[in-house]
DNA sequence: CCGGATCCATTGCGATACTG
DNA sequence: CAGTATCGCAATGGATCCGG
């Protein structure tokens, strides 16, 4: 763990980080750091869904914004969007493979989340 | 793992999960997802730093903004903020226990970057 | 009906200048 | 050095319309 932390003290600085723009967590940051990103691709880790279904599970973003959040996760290679032309019109959404990879990295942040919330509980807030 | 994923599959339809605002992945969402917060833990992972050291760090960034995250980073427990009362001003930011908590996550989404890059290298983009 | 495109009103953000 | 203050523009939300 050390080591590891050892590794990336100096980003941008040592070989494996060394510019700005071909830094791995710069990356990963474009790619979820998006208003919505976190959420539609965990919901989608469970399957696919439509995207009416998608909206429902997020109450606060427009239908603007989610179709934003969608086509960038997609041109990123992230999600799939599948059309399929019938009346009414259904459009289904799911992770590509290397958007499963993101899976752990979902399951992690859950995990995280459980715990910082029962840090604020005990620390009362 | 599959047994994991069933766990949330009816995300705020079961007993974990039951309501949008208790969701843990809604909750880690909106620690992270502030325009630089990840990039801000990241660099923080491994040592505390100055305003002006985290500022180089993220040449995009406007000083605005960075004390945006950082007072939002703060007000959320994820980091310390100390301020020496010298000429000229000195202000610290280091990860708290449980920003630090962080840690694996965020090593985790490294790994991830470097993953996603040689496959979208592979796969010519 | 569903997914999405369009038209404004509002908000947030960047650039610059300024201060303790 | 580490911020605040101000202003103008771009991103965002809400309502509406559209095409299948």
């Amino acid at each position: 763990m050390k080591k590891e932390i050892s590794l990336h003290h100096k980003c941008h600085m040592n070989e494996r980080c060394a510019k700005y723009n071909t830094c791995p967590i710069v990356l990963v940051h474009k790619l979820i750091s998006g208003k919505w990103k976190i959420l539609i691709l965990w919901y989608l880790s469970s399957g696919c869904l439509r995207f009416s279904e998608i909206k429902r599970k997020l109450p606060d973003v427009t239908q603007k914004m989610l179709t934003n959040q969608l086509r960038s996760l997609e041109e990123d290679g992230l999600i799939n969007r599948t059309v399929y032309p019938v009346v009414p019109p259904k459009v289904e959404y799911s992770l590509t493979k290397i958007g499963e990879n993101m899976i752990p990295l979902l399951e992690q942040m859950y995990s995280f989340g459980i715990d910082y919330g029962k840090r604020n509980i005990i620390e009362k807030k």
